[in-house]
DNA sequence: CTGAAAGCGCTTACAG
DNA sequence: CTGAAAGCGCTTACAG
């Protein structure tokens, strides 16, 4: 049998609510007396029973990680590398990560509840924002902990979230753009849908009237035209490949015709020349962020929502050049 | 306070250890009790406490799905869709997925361990096979169950494990193209370690010889040339697109003037033209697969290891083309 | 077919 | 600063 905190405490000759308060380094023990019971823990091998401790405390000490529920999640890079950061910081907390995956926010919302009312979570990280929906409407009625990553598009105001600056990031690659003397520049989207959308074309425009530059937004498909555009801003790196594909059909070279911006830094923006020049958006950062926000927020009970705001970072490749 | 077992003994004048035999619909329990305890059971609203259940039953009923130690694994869509298709699986038969990760395997290790010794989990599903390593070590030394997505390079009669028929798959990409009319092919890779490839590749030679044509392997870089050949195997999806890129480089179309298939039909085998014929390796029934072999395996002391191949499937797209 | 009891391995007031 | 005791919510021999 595994040893247990009884065995812990008959080898170090105490009770074994001092082993237990010793585990969780309380500042009643003394040090002698800590450094006594983990001689016999680490003699022993002890290791923790994590139900047995869930159960006592009434903590989980688990993190319910919520993927959006589409089929197509795999294709993007972000939700694997912010699974990863998340978990990773989470071990450095001790605490553990579980996840709740769907195909519809109905099957969704059957995990999230029971994974909840099983006590297996204290609560969630949701990988997803924009407009609520049931399982959002559903934590905030039942005050269940959550931080959200991305930008809810209501009750910003009573949702703790993490977020890039996407405004800043619609501007700033304007900025760029126009310090390499563009002039002519359209915004691309695949969609225009989501706050993403919305922040990052706010911001374009934005920058492009208080720069008195030539604006225009683009929606694509497969047969798009430019007028007399330099450049392009692209939502997001595979929408970007996509738009130096048709630009190459209609006799444009990126970044020798048209200069090209995007988002993300995925692996799609350095697969295939030329390597685009993109925002990095620090997805680990927004991981660790999230995970941490997660944690103040569930210890605390009058803690208050709050956005927190990742840094991003532009990435200099091949796709944008001086305007010829 | 949250309904517990006892409440719903209360309400349905039962017993507790009887609404125990219940939840576990146990045979021994007439129907008409079962019956009225699950009236309880629904009038109260009662969610069984996953802890308290793990720690009497001493039964975690979770599995932990183990990343490969690498960083890159964001950029290969497979990871996070098996994640999907195991657990999903998993919640068919109410056990629950836990992971670890790590940059390192030393790293993996500890998070391994961790979870087996803390009693987090029940054993593990690996999603990455070939060489051994002081994880897969550490789980056969100690007997932990575990299930390996992929197939090992060593022992492979100890380990229970699912994966593609590679070598057909190699085969079949041969038979694809000589159908074709094919007759002078290479195989490119940017990789000579791992069963994937061997397997693969061996099965490619295995094929090319008997149907008598022209072989060749060509280690990708990014000035490769092509001697004679009309057709090509890459190695995954990713490659391909960059084999396109050189080709079209050195004034080769693809499917114009060389034919190309691949392996994966992840997103990347569709968002350029030409969108690339490719195996569709069903990464979901893998998933499944591995679910099913470690419940079986974990249940059954006696269950002994077995390989469970899973069929692909041959998506034709835009990258083949008859040999003009 | 069902009940009473012990036990799983912790935590946490309470007392001193 | 430490101990003794009760309790967290289940399961599972054991008995009838």
């Amino acid at each position: 049998m595994a040893v247990t905190i009884k065995d812990v405490a008959k080898k170090a000759g105490v009770n074994a609510s001092t082993v237990s308060r010793v585990i969780k380094d309380s500042s009643e023990i003394s040090d002698k007396t800590k450094a006594k019971v983990r001689k016999a823990m680490q003699d022993l091998g002890y290791r923790r029973n994590a139900a047995a401790q869930i159960l006592a405390s009434g903590k989980t000490n688990t993190i319910g990680v919520v993927f959006p529920p589409v089929s197509d999640k795999a294709s993007q890079p972000f939700f694997m590398k912010i699974l990863t950061s998340i978990n990773e910081t989470a071990r450095d907390y001790n605490v553990s990560v579980a996840i709740a995956t769907g195909h519809s926010t109905k099957e969704l919302k059957k995990q999230v509840e029971l994974q909840y009312s099983e006590k297996r979570v204290d609560g969630f990280i949701i990988l997803y924002a924009g407009k609520r929906d049931e399982i959002r409407d559903y934590l905030l009625e039942n005050d269940i902990p959550f931080v959200l990553v991305g930008t809810p598009s209501e009750r910003q105001n009573e949702i703790t979230h993490v977020d890039n600056d996407n405004m800043l990031l619609g501007r700033e690659a304007v900025r760029h753009l126009a310090e390499l003397q563009h002039q002519k520049i359209a915004f691309v989207t695949d969609t225009t849908e989501g706050e993403v959308y919305e922040e990052r074309y706010q911001g374009f425009k934005d920058e492009m009237n208080r720069l008195g530059l030539t604006k225009r937004l683009i929606f694509f498909n497969k047969d798009f035209m430019l007028e007399d555009e330099t450049a392009l801003v692209a939502m997001d790196d595979v929408l970007a490949l996509k738009v130096v594909e048709r630009l190459s059909e209609i006799g444009l070279k990126v970044p020798d015709d048209v200069s090209m911006i995007t988002y993300n830094n995925s692996i799609f923006a350095s697969i295939l020349h030329p390597y685009l020049t993109t925002f990095d958006i620090h997805i680990e950062q927004l991981g660790a962020a999230a995970v941490k926000k997660f944690l103040d927020l569930s210890n605390d009970k009058n803690f208050l929502p709050e956005k927190t705001i990742i840094p991003f970072e532009l990435i200099l490749r091949e796709s944008t050049k001086i305007k010829k």
